[in-house]
RNA sequence: CGCGGGGUGGAGCAGUUGGCAGCUCGUCGGGCUCAUAACCCGAAGGUCGUAAGUUCGAGUCUUACCCCCGCAACCA
């Protein structure tokens, strides 16, 4: 019985490159993902790069490129650096191709249709020198609260958020010209009328949601949501499919949040499936948003909005997959602090599994974690290597032993290894992940505790029965830990079914092939 | 009364519905030699920030207080 899983990773933003801490926030997804179609389940997961919206235009002017480069460059980068991290994305796409722009025009169409997108004209400020409409951040006012020169969107010293009176003596930010208040007219998103019906989806689905989570949006709906303008005065995104909003685009989160839905039609018609397996009620599919804490509301309540909006029978997220934050040596990862290594240059450095066992194992799953290069050097090689990769070489790499031996798998071993199984299982499906890798690692040191019992290096000089049923024991455990590691660290397990020829992934019991010769075995892991 | 996160053996952390305080590393002692000097066994080390309360029982619930961290922008 296998069911239909959609995973969406939260899409990068295009304005530079991913650091530790999206990985970090980013990886959940691909253990569940991994973990599905160990399963069998019918999985999708989708991501890509988010390319709209004024950081990116901002960016452009200043280094003299079209906001398409910028995009296309960052596009590129953070997809080869997903792919060192071995993420399994079904389709990494990206906001610019026409297939999304087509598609998200045609949902906000039907959105605005069904009568959840309507038009508002209010006074906004108005630069006359630069001839455009000024967003938030791009007015300069005097705070009315504390007096400081700040940007308008919120009060940079007393967090003040300014009021559109207050903006009526604003300056703009680009040219210094005294802007003056125009009326603008712009769609909004009636989020209001959503909200009976996002409270108790909420409350129906949040039993497995991380504590900021459910925080975060309830904070929300507790204030009561809010209508939200979707419409942007930018030349570079979304057209509005509305007459009379030819000049302005979608406000890059609705379109950026549709992605997940416009990347898994667009992997589904590529592949000859059913994109509403994923999506419609009727096929019951199971939905994750995986994100960093800062994302929370985008998904929980935005994008669930949306799927309500379209009246189409769309199954809402089941469950909010919000990782805490990451430090570096215990310090915020910020540009001006310079300690934001691209994460592509630490995986090429440091290989991709250390890295991410320690960002399964350390990382921020419940509150803020820190990272330092001394303790992934400790968990490499006092965890992965001295005793996960020190088993797979002490025992393929016995001395003088060529094949695989006829013995027989000791019995309270394999219901060791069955009992991992459900257990790790039990513990990815409730998404703790560090427990989870805790587990698999238990059935590591149980094997090398085994083998420390059984003494198979006498056991071969004494009985060489015994030695048999030892190595066969222990290269089936191996077996197994290929399978169970997958979600985590799936380029050593690989190594590992090369080795033994297994075959396919699963989440069951497999069993090695006696009399299989044992070649070029090589180490897991690397020493640091 | 701005908001949020946190204080558990030397370090880093886990403790989900209250029920004998756990894990990894480090330290000390012992065993083994198959293995990338890796592995295994044992030991020392904590009045769980402070105080009061609820309870047969509190790291876990309540209240007060103390301390640490983040909160312009870049930024998950």
């Amino acid at each position: 019985m296998s069911k239909n899983i959609l995973i969406g990773g939260a899409w990068p933003y295009a304005n530079s490159d991913l650091h530790l801490g999206h990985i970090a926030g980013l990886i959940p997804g691909d253990i569940l993902a991994r973990y599905f179609r160990l399963k069998g389940d019918n999985v999708m997961f989708v991501s890509g790069t988010d390319c709209h919206g004024t950081p990116i235009t901002e960016r452009a002017k200043k280094e003299h490129k079209s906001p398409k480069e910028i995009a296309e460059y960052y596009h590129k980068r953070d997809k080869e650096t997903l792919e060192k991290f071995d993420f399994s994305y079904d389709l990494y796409t990206y906001t610019d191709t026409d297939f999304h722009k087509q598609e998200t025009m045609k949902i906000f169409r039907k959105i605005y249709d069904n009568g959840y997108i309507y038009e508002r004209i209010e006074p906004q400020p108005y630069c006359e020198h630069c001839n455009k409409f000024l967003s938030d951040r791009e007015l300069q006012i005097t705070c009315p609260k504390c007096g400081q020169i700040t940007k308008a969107d919120q009060c940079d010293s007393c967090q003040y958020v300014p009021t559109i009176e207050d903006m009526k003596d604003g300056v703009c930010l680009e040219c210094g010209s005294k802007v003056v208040l125009k009326d603008n007219k712009n769609l909004y998103l009636a989020l209001s009328k959503f909200q009976k019906e996002i409270e108790d989806y909420v409350k129906a689905n949040d039993a497995l949601w991380r504590v900021n989570a459910k925080n975060e949006t309830n904070k929300y709906l507790k204030q009561g949501l809010v209508d939200r303008a979707v419409t942007r005065d930018l030349d570079w995104g979304v057209d509005i499919p509305v007459e009379g909003y030819e000049n302005k685009k979608m406000y890059v989160w609705i379109e950026a949040v549709l992605g997940y839905v416009t990347a898994s039609m667009k992997k589904c018609e590529e592949l000859g499936l059913n994109w509403e397996e994923f999506w419609k009620e009727k096929y019951n599919p199971t939905i994750y948003m995986v994100h960093g804490k800062d994302n929370i509301v985008f998904h929980s309540i935005i994008f669930n909005a949306l799927l309500l909006a379209l009246k189409e029978d769309c199954h809402l997220v089941n469950t909010i997959v919000s990782s805490e934050y990451l430090n570096i040596n215990d310090e915020k990862i910020s540009k001006s602090k310079g300690n934001g290594t691209p994460a592509i240059e630490l995986v090429e450095q440091y290989g991709v599994d250390p890295l991410r066992f320690y960002l399964i194992n350390n990382g921020p799953e419940k509150k803020d974690a820190n990272f330092t290069i001394d303790a992934l050097i400790a968990t490499n090689n006092g965890e992965l290597l001295n005793k996960f990769g020190n088993l797979v070489n002490r025992t393929l790499k016995f001395k003088d032993l060529a094949e695989i031996p006829n013995g027989k798998l000791a019995s309270e071993k394999k219901k060791k290894i069955e009992e991992t199984y459900k257990a790790v299982g039990k513990a990815i499906e409730t998404l703790e992940f560090k427990e989870a890798s805790n587990i698999a690692m238990d059935l590591v040191e149980i094997a090398n505790k085994y083998y420390d019992e059984q003494k198979p290096w006498l056991q071969k000089k004494e009985d060489i029965n015994e030695f048999n049923n030892t190595i066969y024991t222990c290269a089936t455990i191996i077996a197994n830990l290929s399978n169970i590691f997958e979600p985590f660290m799936p380029s050593a397990c690989e190594k590992i079914r090369k080795y033994l020829q297994i075959a396919g992934k699963s989440w069951n019991l497999v069993e090695p092939q006696a009399g299989l010769k044992l070649e070029g075995i090589e180490p897991l892991f690397t020493r640091m």
